[in-house]
DNA sequence: TTTATATATTGCAATATTACGATATATAGA
DNA sequence: TCTATATATCGTAATATTGCAATATATAAA
């Protein structure tokens, strides 16, 4: 009992909530939003952006990585990070379908 | 400690995990899927669908619920169950600026 | 080599989530 | 009214997440 019976569901479902599951926190989009908004690599940085203390800015940066959202390259004494192009495009088309679906769809019901 | 600070971050950025965070687990993206294949509201049958015994499915409909992905209405004896448009087209649109900033942008450094 | 700086890891307390049995509620139909 | 069916709520155990102080690691610069 607790923890979610992720061998119920198919392999795409579970995807999706994994990288919908690293967006589900204010400081994960927050932390999404500073590397759109330079819109370029950000070497360092990142931790004095944030209202929060390293090491939970540290273990937030990481649940983003193992989802796939960011990129970071160790740069000298700093670590460069940005936004992975890939996980935003599948999202991006996950909901461009869903919106297509929806549309074409007689969900108008309710 | 352990409860996320929501006061340090904006209103959107709020928002919109609180969106991601109810798309963050397979039970309920598998119950999107669902009412996406159906492709029309659906009144009952839901609970039949999904592995998982109906009081954690009907938590997992509140929760949608309450993230305004879906809707429900009172259908006699059942609950008719469909897709909210608006909530997956904020997340399209969402998604959709992150793919266009992101290709105009010199993010491809790392 | 020593010191400063940047980031990660560990350990732990507080809180939240997940799942389900038992039970409540509410409508439909006999 | 009584019974069946559909869904919600309550209570609770198991597990996961969040946040941070303390500490470790690793590179840069002095």
């Amino acid at each position: 009992m607790g923890a979610t019976k992720t061998e119920h569901f198919t392999e795409e479902q579970n995807e999706l909530a994994i990288i919908a599951k690293a967006l589900g926190h204010p400081a994960r989009i927050a932390i999404i939003d500073y590397l759109l908004s330079v819109n370029t690599c950000i070497c360092g940085d990142i931790v004095n952006e944030l209202p929060l203390a390293q090491p939970t800015v540290s273990q937030h940066l990481k649940e983003l990585k193992n989802a796939g959202l960011i990129k970071g390259n160790i740069e000298g004494n700093a670590i460069c990070y940005c936004i992975n192009h890939e996980a935003f495009d599948t999202l991006r088309q996950y909901f461009d379908n869903i919106s297509k679906h929806v549309k074409n769809g007689k969900n108008n019901c309710c």
